[in-house]
Order: structure tokens, then C-alpha cells, then sequence
DNA sequence: GCCAACGTTGGC
DNA sequence: GCCAACGTTGGC
């Protein structure tokens, strides 16, 4: 079992309206190093959701439900989707500022490349912030 | 709104 | 293959 984080502007698509959804194609990854990582998920891999630019906080965790395939909004197999589905929200969100304090979180790839809308979380960091924000899978 | 970090493009 | 120019992301 692999952990992962992606990024999501939330008045482009929110936790909320993955909930609602039940369900969505994790589409318009541009960027190779995070398509390398959404080819590396595996079924039922768990993948924390953050809302950049507005919150900077992880909300909630989704789980991939289907592997990587084409993406089908672009010709060619360059790109690629996942499918998720969202598992369970953070009974208290964990922010950027939060995660950079912390000594066990602030080597996050989140913080170390910021940019990057598609990272790996280690066990380690996935179980620390799965225990700042209160939450029992 | 600014800027740092980073990726991409294209001339040489 | 290098590097300058440029574009984008995302935190502040």
C-alpha cells in the first residue's frame, strides 16, 4: 500500500465536490513528474486531498478505485487519469503551516516541491497527519 | 500583486 | 547539449 497527495484548487474542484460525486477521473495532470506518480497508484491506494491557493490544508482522504489509463480529454497516451473516490474527511484539517512546523512533516514532498500537484507521502507522514487531525481510518 | 521555484521551449 | 527567455504554479 502506497499514500499519495493531490492537489486541488477547491473553486475548481473541491473535497466537497468529491463527496457529491462520489466518484471522479483525476484529469489535466500537465506534468510529468506527477504523472509519474499517478501511474505508481494502485488500487485501493489512499490519497490525501488538499486544497491549494484557498485553505492550504489537507481535508480529507480518497482512495484509488481504478488505475491509470489515458487520459481522455487529450489524444495520444501522454497523459494519464486515475479514478478516486473519496473514503473518509479529516474530523480536523491539517494546514501548510501546521505540516512545516512539524519535524516528522516538514520533509513532505509537498513542502519540498511545491509546485507539484501529485506527490508521495511516506507511512510515516501518513500516519502523522492522520494522528494531528484526529482521525481514525 | 509579487516573487521564488520549477518546467518547457527554442536558438545556437 | 547548453542556456536564456518565458510561462505556470502556488505560497505569502
Amino acid at each position: 500500500m502506497n499514500y499519495w497527495l493531490v492537489k486541488s484548487e477547491p473553486f475548481k474542484y473541491s473535497w466537497n465536490q468529491l463527496r457529491q460525486d462520489k466518484r471522479t477521473m483525476w484529469d489535466g495532470v500537465r506534468n510529468y513528474t506527477a504523472r509519474n506518480n499517478l501511474r505508481a497508484m494502485k488500487n485501493g491506494d489512499l490519497v490525501f486531498f488538499y486544497h491549494s491557493n484557498d485553505g492550504l490544508e489537507i481535508v480529507g482522504i480518497a482512495r484509488v478505485i481504478k488505475e491509470y489509463y489515458p487520459d481522455p480529454t487529450v489524444d495520444g497516451d501522454t497523459w494519464s487519469v486515475v479514478d478516486l473516490e473519496p473514503l473518509k474527511e479529516l474530523k480536523k484539517s491539517v494546514t501548510l503551516s501546521t505540516i512545516k512546523q512539524n519535524e516528522k512533516l516538514s520533509q513532505m514532498q509537498l513542502v519540498k516541491q511545491s509546485r507539484l500537484s501529485v506527490s508521495s507521502v511516506t507511512k510515516k507522514e501518513f500516519d502523522e497527519i492522520l494522528r494531528l487531525s484526529g482521525t481514525v481510518i
